[in-house]
RNA sequence: GGCCCGGUCGCCUAGCGGUCUAGGGCGCUUCCCUUUCAAGGAAGAGGUCAUGGGUUCGAAUCCCAUCCGGGCUACCA
């Protein structure tokens, strides 16, 4: 049997960090596998919660990855319609065939009933489930009722025994049937639940096997119920461990930037998302952890996945963007920073310092402001960083100024050369070379920091190089 | 409250009964390189493997209990 494997998500905001690791799985297994099938399919069975714009966000958002599937709503497929809201007859006829089988009932209890009957058993210290009143009204009477009163199909759990699954990352799990309520199938409103509709459709569009996060185990059981209701194959299962906040809570928008979209406005590197978040929750069982998306294709097994959540780590994301954007190369790199970069920018001066700037970058955002010296013909100098710890003003100065004459007749302007000029005037002076061009650097871009200084004086050029030069000197004089 | 899951350095993790005096990466510290900052190289601090009991010749690895954390407990997904 062929690999078939899904990812569903709701739209009902941006796309999550934690889905997409949970996509990114589904995603190995689907190509590592010879004809595998991924599927994209919207649970949209919550009229009230949706996003506009959340299929957008989530093409996007995968696109961006580099994740194509290869059945879904706007890819199409023999299976189709992917979006369940398109799908309320195959829920309701599967509704229907499991009440006439008996396996089902119609509710017709209220919500008002509902809700004084949990706050009753709460008063009581009772469980707070449902009291399965409508079980018990013969069938023929309910199914009249149901034509005229709003109603909801409840599934019929039994009352004893126990139910289990084998879970590929959790293994065995059982759960005794008594904590189980008879969980509402179908809505008054003719939608499925989620517990509903996830059954149904993993089996009509035959997934092979189930991976999704963590937070589904506990509603498994019911899921299995449904199946067997149906008798149908329940398909393997691996549910994925949550990716968490720093308070070891599932990752929410409370803890920071959790949407794609958020991250590649940062400036970080599709490769290094994948590769980061590939690893959280999975190892390869060896020491290597950089991985291209096709890496880890060929590297990522079920069986190496972890159980124990884990926490997002900004560090680490950052430490494995740097390593990617140094990857680059210089006419990727370029490419890469062009969003980030005023148009306005001349382009060819952009493709030559790129590469000074390359191991300089944790994000493709940093870049602009280490390079926007080169950009501008009024530079705006911070006068407290012109002077040197230790060195006064009128020294500087002469520094300074010794550097802008033996600057100005130099020819060829290269990097060497300017290097040759500045170790003579250090010497002259009696500065050590750092002290001159910590000054020159401040001289020349306004920041303490920057890309090498030579390299800069050479893309500044020889004008606007001695200009700064000069402002400087008489701005602190 | 009930049900379920989890627990190896601050963080991501390796480890599947002996090779563990617990390995790697991030972060941190120090040094080297050096025109700043990075990058790179080297070294180091950091873990009584949650705790307590077993089982075993031998346990981070198996079992039990406890504690702590998390998830679920809707006509949400």
């Amino acid at each position: 049997m062929s690999v078939r494997v899904r990812f569903a998500p709701s739209p009902t905001g941006s796309l999550h960090i934690g889905s997409v690791r949970t996509t990114l799985y589904n995603y190995f297994m689907a190509r590592q596998n010879e004809g595998g099938t991924l599927i994209l399919r919207i649970e949209d069975t919550d009229q009230d919660r949706l996003v506009p714009g959340a299929i957008d966000s989530i093409y996007d958002g995968l696109h961006w990855m580099g994740i194509r599937w290869d059945e879904g709503p706007r890819e199409g497929g023999p299976f189709g319609p992917y979006v369940q809201s398109e799908r309320l007859p195959i829920y309701q006829e599967h509704a229907a065939r499991l009440v006439a089988d008996g396996a089902a009932y119609f509710c017709f209890c209220t919500r008002e009933r509902l809700t004084q009957m949990r706050a009753a058993q709460q008063a009581r210290g009772e469980i707070t489930r449902y009291d399965r009143l409508c079980r018990s009204i013969p069938p023929a009477e309910a199914a009249q009722r149901a034509d005229s009163e709003p109603h909801v199909v409840r599934l019929k759990v039994p009352e004893d025994g126990t139910i289990a699954i084998d879970d590929l990352v959790y293994g065995h799990v059982e759960w005794p049937l008594r904590s189980i309520e008879d969980q509402v199938l179908l809505k008054s409103d003719g939608f499925p639940t989620y517990q509903l509709a996830v059954v149904i459709d993993d089996h009509v569009m035959e997934i092979s096997h189930v991976f999704r996060g963590e937070e589904w185990l506990p509603s498994t059981p019911k899921h299995l119920l449904v199946y067997r209701a149906f008798g149908w194959d329940v398909p393997p299962h691996a549910h994925l461990p949550n990716v968490l906040g720093p308070d070891g809570k599932k990752l929410a928008k409370r803890h920071g930037a959790t949407k794609v979209e958020e991250f590649r406005k940062e400036g970080y590197l599709p490769e290094a998302m994948t590769n980061y978040l590939a690893l959280i929750g999975w190892s390869p069982g060896t020491e290597e952890e950089i991985f291209t998306l096709d890496e880890l294709v060929q590297r990522w097994r079920i069986d190496h996945v972890q159980k124990a959540g884990g926490k997002w780590d900004r560090d680490r994301l950052n430490h494995f963007n740097g390593l990617w954007i140094r990857r680059l190369s210089d006419d990727e790199l370029l490419r890469r920073l062009d969003p980030f970069l005023p148009s306005k920018w001349d382009r060819t001066l952009v493709r030559r310092v790129a590469p000074l700037i390359k191991e300089r970058m944790q994000t493709l955002a940093e870049a602009k402001e280490q390079i926007a010296f080169l950009f501008t013909d009024r530079l705006e100098h911070d006068r407290s960083i012109l002077v040197p710890k230790k060195r006064e003003p009128h020294e500087t100065v002469t520094a300074l100024s010794r550097v802008t004459v033996a600057l100005r007749f130099l020819d060829p302007f290269t990097e060497e050369r300017i290097e040759q000029a500045i170790a003579a005037v250090a010497t002259d002076v009696g500065w050590s070379v750092r002290d001159l061009t910590i000054a020159m650097r401040a001289a020349i871009t306004g920041r303490k920091v920057g890309p090498p200084l030579y390299g800069s004086i050479v893309l500044l050029g020889k004008e606007r190089t001695l200009e700064r030069l000069e402002a400087a000197q008489e701005l602190i004089g």
